[in-house]
DNA sequence: TTTTGAGTTGTTCGA
DNA sequence: GTCGAACAACTCAAA
């Protein structure tokens, strides 16, 4: 029997927060004893990236199958979301609104948009914390942290031992149900061609399917993260980034999962952990800081470097066809799953930025279309650190070898393998640099550079050297304009 | 207030 | 083959 409610409802308005348990807003909502009228108005934001869309489609069904199965319903509305909202106030005789607050700038301003139209109205939009662990901007206000450790640290003496929320076992609806639109009506699924035909094999988008890669990953992953979270090869890594980005699971409860698992804390697997999720707080911290993070380097000498406009390599860095197997072997794994293994994304980030010069921001671009997980923070922050440009960033001279990484980390060349397949037959000593392997190697393995296999785009001396002449630029440029960003 | 040492993820070169 | 140094410049916190 479901229990529903006559009275003006209460709003939740759902975001990047894709789930039930855990959910401040929602808690909310309920504490205000009115019926509830659970929404989620789409995209809109920084156009999402199309496998973002994908995973946003099973996200929301998944949502909506929840809600369902307490006897509710998901209100899928498009537009300006200031514009649906004020609808749905005058629908409905809705007395208040309630969100998760938004951490990125398209976010806020959209947020503020519905603030106003609502006051206007006389109703409230009250935005409540979930996406971080912490408030990012509330972290030493007016100076925010530069390098990485000290945030953590101060972090890590800031974070309450409070549980998360738990999902709610009953919810009591409004009985007003407004007009809404149908999932399928907003085409957020590829077709022809169909390339997320194989995401389905890799992921369970949704609250459940989180929480069981939690599940998973305490059982099976955490206890040796230290030691394979680096071997691409080895599936070591958590795997709940996308379910974060959606906020199909809260930091909060990962974080309390992780520190209540059966591991020694303070050392070990369980802190190596939590330190990435210390990377995404850090990354929120200097969204809230430079909100325009994903466009503009944050050292601004990096407007002077001579980047190189070449589309060809962009496009071969794209496909996974930059004759470098580790980078290739990456990009594909992105094209197939719509996630790369992390150590293989600097690796490949690498590549475009230092040996070809071209801007990172395209880089950035091409990920944030083809992940799954695509972060305004994460992803702008990694792309910053990786060029240099950003905070605590990778020291100009730190300039990835790709064949090294790859038979460092890679020293079966089992990742190599699985996704570049012409590649497959060879040992291992060459599946890295198959343009060293001698021509009968190559012969017996069935590779012919250049037709089957491209040569490398590029040679890496050569493109160390340039790299490095590069930066040298950038720095100079640097001494003669000390002045620029302060006046 | 000043000084000091450390800081996610590397590579290369020469002894 | 292994090992240490060099590859800058700057932020931050502790002393």
């Amino acid at each position: 029997m479901t229990e529903t409610s006559n009275d003006p409802p209460a709003i939740v308005w759902f975001r990047w927060d894709l789930r039930l348990a855990d959910h401040e807003a929602l808690a909310a909502a309920e504490r205000s004893g009115r019926g509830l009228l659970l929404c989620y108005i789409g995209p809109d934001e920084r156009p999402l990236g199309a496998a973002s869309r994908w995973w946003l489609h099973h996200s929301l069904a998944s949502l909506g199958r929840s809600i369902a199965a307490l006897g509710g319903r998901l209100i899928l509305r498009r537009g300006p979301s200031a514009d649906v909202l004020a609808e749905l106030v005058k629908e409905t005789g809705a007395a208040e609104v309630h969100c998760s607050a938004a951490l990125d700038a398209d976010g806020q301003a959209e947020q503020q948009a519905a603030w106003k139209r609502l006051d206007e109205l006389g109703v409230r939009l009250e935005c409540h914390p979930g996406v971080t662990l912490l408030e990012p901007a509330a972290i030493r206000p007016g100076n925010p942290y530069r390098v990485f450790t000290p945030f953590w640290k101060s972090c890590r003496q800031l974070l309450s031992p409070e549980p998360p929320l738990p999902a709610p076992r009953r919810l009591r609806f409004s009985s007003k149900l407004p007009r809404a639109d149908r999932l399928e009506q907003w085409a957020l699924l590829p077709h022809r061609p169909n390339w997320a035909a194989g995401f389905e094999a890799h992921w369970q988008p949704g609250e459940q399917g989180a929480a069981e890669q939690l599940g998973l990953f305490l059982d099976t992953g955490l206890a040796s993260y230290a030691a394979g979270r680096d071997v691409p090869a080895r599936r070591a890594s958590s795997r709940l980034s996308p379910h974060l980005r959606f906020g199909e699971i809260s930091p909060r409860q990962v974080y309390h999962a992780v520190t209540s698992s059966d591991l020694q804390q303070g050392t070990g697997p369980a802190e190596t952990f939590l330190r990435q999720l210390g990377w995404r707080e850090f990354n929120y911290h200097l969204l809230a800081h430079w909100p325009d993070l994903s466009v503009r380097a944050m050292r601004p000498e990096f407007d002077a470097f001579p980047w190189r406009d070449d589309a060809a390599a962009l496009r071969a860095w794209q496909r996974g066809e930059t004759g470098y197997p580790l980078v290739d072997a990456g990009m594909r794994e992105l094209w197939a799953t719509g996630w790369m293994h992390n150590r293989v994304r600097m690796v490949a980030a690498s590549l475009l930025i230092k040996h070809l010069l071209i801007p990172w921001q395209q880089g950035e671009a091409w990920f944030w279309d083809t992940l799954v997980d695509a972060d305004p923070a994460n992803n702008a922050g990694g792309w910053q650190w990786v060029a240099g440009s950003g905070a605590d960033a990778a020291p100009y001279f730190r300039i990835f070898n790709p064949t090294t990484q790859g038979k460092k980390f890679d020293p079966s060349g089992a990742y190599v393998a699985r996704w570049v397949p012409e590649l497959a037959a060879l040992a291992p000593k060459y599946i890295h640099e198959p343009s060293r392997a001698p021509a009968a190697i190559l012969e017996h393995a069935g590779v012919v550079l250049g037709e089957t296999y491209p040569w490398p785009l590029v040679e890496h001396g050569f493109a160390r050297a340039r790299a490095l002449d590069a930066y040298a630029l950038a720095r100079s440029a640097k001494r003669a304009a000390p002045l620029q960003e302060s006046e």
